[in-house]
DNA sequence: CGCCGCCTTTATGTATGCATTAATAAATTT
DNA sequence: AAATTTATTAATGCATACATAAAGGCGGCG
């Protein structure tokens, strides 16, 4: 039996806290104290304050000094840098994940969300396109077999996610970003490393010089 | 000698005890208990907890159910781990500094830490050239344009940093690894970027070799 | 003689209250 | 009227007290 999800209060108000901000209900710029988060929350200062503490370790907020938790917001710039990493360590964990022959049984996670991609594709579902993409990636990272990559790939991930919901309007419908998505999947099935390598390459960059247009053409200076 | 006056109880545990864990006082596989580093820091539980939450995401310690905390040891597979992240990021962070062509005065700080090693393998003082070495790491990745590439390896070098002193002394003179940064920096003097990361990712790859050949050859599983 | 379950112990999780300090407002002086 | 200083407010830092839950001991029972 799987290790039962540990339940403490900290748990609980990292995770609600968490998902406001992916769901984009708790806003960039959105600010609030301590003590009003804790009422929401239904529990005491303390463990709101260690969940703010891991929260901020992950870059997804910030503690002003008197100010309270301000959900930070994500600039071009910080996209800049959350892709410059993703082109260098997605690649690199695609390729080893490659090397390492991954059985069907592995790699079905990663074919159903290509093919959860393909399905939103054709009814132009694009929120579930990102969440279908999303998956893929963070599948992909469970595979490979270096966790600090993983887990610092996933926080960036996080940490971009909203700029990325919010593009996804902006552009152009997906169809390359799926297409390749497919061939990447191809190239774990067959153990090609560095085609999955050279691909994934491809993919982040592509997808990096896309996005910082539409924030750059649209103006949109904070998300 | 001890880091700058710190404005609050909890920075100064984290200091502490981050330094004591750095300088392999604190070994790995030592415990303790919340009330004990109380005690020993002489404040309440409170400010320990946070700079231990601190901690244990930057994955220096852990925190063991019922056992307390424990300094986190570092495997052959973590060094593997790490170093198969360093390959990829510190190359990359070396390219784009010599691609924003450094003033002489931001070049200082990886010079003087580059005579340094010079310096000290002339007179065989292996904790000097370990400590040189790790300044230039940090000094190159301060003038990356990329904060959070910058944070992450940082973090990593912290992670890795016991098990480096340790094997510094279990290798030959470091004298290849000295001649490499010396060339690192005259890339970046000279703007040669791609240079700079064929020869950083060389430095990584070579390294990475000899010290996970030393930790199988002297079967240490855990530093 | 050994095993199982209860009880004690104790470390952590959580709540609360006090202290500190920064922000704001007010008042006095120039 | 503006500016500076002081007083007040209020939010966080920190300490302490309490609740909870796990580890170990102890005793009873097989």
């Amino acid at each position: 039996m799987t290790a039962p999800a540990k339940s403490s209060r900290v748990d609980n108000a990292y995770d609600r806290l968490k998902d406001g901000i992916l769901r984009n209900e708790l806003t960039p710029g959105f600010q609030a104290l301590e003590v009003e988060l804790a009422l929401k929350l239904g529990m005491s200062r303390t463990p709101v304050r260690e969940a703010l503490i891991r929260l901020e370790s992950e870059g997804l907020i910030e503690l002003v000094p008197r100010r309270g938790v301000r959900v930070t917001p994500i600039s071009p710039d910080d996209m800049r840098e959350i892709y410059e990493i993703l082109t260098a360590l997605e690649p690199q964990a695609a390729a080893s994940v490659a090397m390492a022959r991954p059985t069907p049984q592995q790699l079905a996670g990663l074919e159903e969300a290509t093919a959860d991609m393909e399905a939103a594709l054709d009814v132009d579902d694009l929120d579930a396109w990102a969440e279908a993409d999303n998956r893929f990636h963070k599948r992909l990272l469970d595979l490979s077999d270096n966790r600090r990559l993983s887990d610092f790939v996933k926080k960036l991930l996080d940490q971009s996610h909203r700029a990325r919901i919010v593009t996804v309007r902006l552009r152009e419908r997906p169809t390359k970003s799926t297409e390749e998505h497919r061939q990447i999947l191809d190239c774990l099935r067959s153990g090609d490393s560095e085609g999955a390598h050279r691909v994934f390459r491809q993919h982040r960059q592509r997808a990096a010089k896309e996005l910082l247009d539409i924030l750059e053409r649209c103006r949109l200076t904070q998300l």
